[in-house]
RNA sequence: GGCGGUGUAGCUCAGUCGGUAGAGCAAGCGGCUCAUAAUCGCUGUGUCGCCGGUUCAAGUCCGGCCACCGCUACCA
């Protein structure tokens, strides 16, 4: 038993998310989640809408609206997809939440304080027309290298060279066109290589990780330097120092902001729905060890986040709490925990290539829920997902999936084992006395949960979900071998038989909960549970708090919509329940649906196949 | 340019500490007929990208090469 953060990347609310996304971050830490609550954990998972930054200015441009009601809008749209997709936050909320505001504020100071933000002077690029900065990958022009006309600004994509945009010849904005000014500008730099003796012994430690992700991660400490971590722009968190926070076009750049709501989003839950306001300590102060008796913390993301993960943000919890080169002391939130693990996943393609908006070779979640459901899109994500490399999405393969393992092999068997018993029965059969064959079976799905369990504490999701799924196939050979339809004139071994297919289709259920956890609630019923099996996350209007907060251009307080939901009342429990003879049964409705399988070759109306 | 990954049966991929190559799908044959025409069994010699090295032994370690791909710092 113990207490565990599940930190979930954060979507970026310039529009609605892809299967891409959820593949990277949402759908592997709720399985996760799902199972170390099942185990026993204390598990909290948070996440939230990350709402600022230039994409959501340009699109809001766009749009013709104001950066907040796009993101508004999109922050709605994302609460419903994740909601639709089953995944478990205890919150999910957003980056524009005062509490949010004031969490990052709080950071701020004491990291300045401590001496690990240090001012410099750059140069930065305005469009003349709006005033505002332009990030450089908005401004291209000529590469000064190889001449290339549309090299952007960090970086030429013909030479592969890296630019700064001021190298450009004849610069232009991507937005508008015009030609952007140069200015000097003062902002504050993370000071990384203070941070890095300890960021590495803090590395040094990390074992357990995916190979790529580590290897990533140490490969980034040789070339560290400091970070700017404000920007010129109007639309985030302001500074709060002196000079700064009521400057409406200095704001906090997404690397003092994004990460920094796991620490937020825990803040926001334990004053919502924790037990006192302080809880989200249990997941967040050290104890002296960053991963040991206490906490620990797991975080999911795609693979182009690793170094916010495993460099930013545990930088700026070092440099927080004090522990890097320069000293220090922790603030008011006291000294900090650092992540146990950064679960990264790699990218899902399509037909072999980035899912892109503009090729239109993009499958959006909330569409796919409404076709499709939610089961179907998790299980092919945890078996077929992107876990140590780049994997293919082909409606093919989902097909294929849905229709003959989760359809046939899993969804039949339910029915097949129900429907029996149901019929010769009406109820859960008595158990007589048990064969070698019965035996085995019996054994061989107990000792799934040691073997599935230990396989997703170590977020191997896709071996896990092939374990699991074993198991169903053992007992769809153990029917065959049995045959219980032709046993009319032994009852007792008729019911004996049909008694231990149910009790391992039940276990099965439990195994496969994490994966599909609305059909392990269907199955949970099916066999006579009552109440909660598998408990879903729920949509809920909250009022932001009033907290405090430094500067200019705060939104005021204001409802939105969070998710959270009653986990710690459902029944799931990672073990053997054992079935209860006498419960009356039903006979079964199909648990999975079979897809045309015309649907493989073509794709659906609304995300046809190129 | 830098960093990383991938290249294994027709297809999709496993192969942990080096010991004479595995799974699923597809295909063929057979069994069963309870079940969403579902299920069960049987059938697998492929230069493990290429060249060289270390070793008694290499898909598995080392060097080089070829091909494809990703990341390179706000598209997970």
């Amino acid at each position: 038993m113990g207490s565990i953060l599940t930190a979930v990347a954060w979507p970026y609310a310039n529009g609605p998310r892809h299967i891409g996304h959820v593949s990277g971050f949402g759908v592997p830490a709720d399985v996760f989640s799902r199972y170390q609550r099942m185990a026993g954990h204390d598990v909290l998972m948070v996440s939230g809408t990350d709402e600022h930054g230039t994409p959501i200015l340009v699109q809001a441009d766009a749009e013709g609206v104001p950066a907040a009601e796009l993101a508004d809008r999109y922050n709605r749209v994302i609460v419903e997809d994740l909601a639709g997709l089953g995944l478990s936050y205890d919150l999910f909320t957003r980056t524009t939440t005062r509490n949010h505001y004031a969490v990052v504020q709080e950071l701020f100071r004491t990291v300045h304080r401590n001496g690990y933000l240090v001012p410099r002077t750059t140069m930065s690029a305005i469009s003349p027309s709006t005033g505002r900065t332009l990030p450089d990958r908005y401004i291209e022009g000529t590469c000064p290298i190889c001449g290339y006309p549309s090299a952007r600004g960090d970086q030429c994509d013909n030479c592969g060279n890296q630019l700064d945009p001021v190298d450009l010849i004849d610069p232009r904005s991507k937005i508008n066109g015009e030609k952007p000014s140069f200015v000097e500008s003062e902002h504050f730099f993370l000071d990384l290589p203070a941070l890095a003796g300890a960021l590495g012994e803090w590395l040094g430690t990390r074992t357990d990780w995916r190979p790529n992700v580590l290897k990533f991660s140490q490969n980034l400490l040789r070339d560290i330097r400091p970070r700017a971590m404000t920007r010129d722009i109007d639309w985030g968190i302001p500074v709060p120092l002196d000079g700064w926070r009521e400057r409406g076009d200095k704001k906090l750049y997404v690397w003092f902001d994004a990460v920094i709501g796991y620490l937020s989003a825990a803040v926001e839950w334990a004053r919502r729905y924790g037990t006192d306001p302080e809880q989200w300590r249990q997941w967040w102060s050290a104890d002296g060890s960053d991963d040991g008796p206490g906490a620990r913390q797991f975080y999911f993301m795609g693979k182009d986040n690793i170094t916010f993960h495993s460099q930013i943000w545990p930088a700026e919890l070092l440099a927080y709490d004090g522990r890097g080169d320069r000293g220090g002391s922790p603030g008011t939130l006291g000294p900090l925990r650092l992540p146990t693990e950064v679960v990264s996943s790699e990218f899902l393609t399509m037909s072999g290539s980035k899912f892109s908006t503009s090729r239109r070779t993009v499958i959006y979640v909330g569409d796919f829920l409404r076709a499709y459901g939610p089961d179907a899109l998790r299980y092919f994500i945890a078996v077929a997902g992107p876990e140590t490399q780049d994997t293919d999405f082909t409606w093919d393969e989902f097909v294929r999936r849905n229709n003959f393992e989760l359809a046939n092999e899993w969804g039949n068997l339910v029915n097949r084992s129900i429907s029996m018993a149901h019929r010769n029965f009406g109820r859960i059969p008595d158990r007589g006395p048990v064969t070698d064959a019965d035996g085995d079976l019996l054994a061989a799905s107990a000792a799934a949960f040691d073997t599935v369990g230990d396989l997703l504490s170590r977020s191997r999701f896709r071996a896990a979900a092939g374990e699991a799924m074993r198991v169903v196939s053992l007992a769809n050979k153990y029917l065959s071998d049995e045959q219980p339809w032709k046993l009319g004139d032994d009852r007792e071994r008729q019911g004996t038989v049909l008694h231990t297919a149910l009790q391992v289709v039940d276990d099965a259920k439990t195994l496969l909960t994490p994966f599909l956890p609305h059909a392990g609630q269907a199955v949970f019923a099916a066999l006579g549970g009552e109440g909660v099996w598998a408990a879903q996350p729920e949509i809920r209007e909250v009022e932001d708090f009033d907290d405090d907060v430094e500067g200019v251009g705060v939104p005021p307080p204001r409802s939105y919509p969070v998710l959270t939901g009653a986990y710690r009342d459902e029944q799931a429990r990672w073990q053997r329940s054992d079935i209860r003879p006498g419960r009356p049964l039903a006979k079964p409705a199909p648990l999975f649906a079979k897809l045309d399988p015309g649907l493989g070759e073509a794709g659906p109306d609304w995300a046809p196949l190129q």
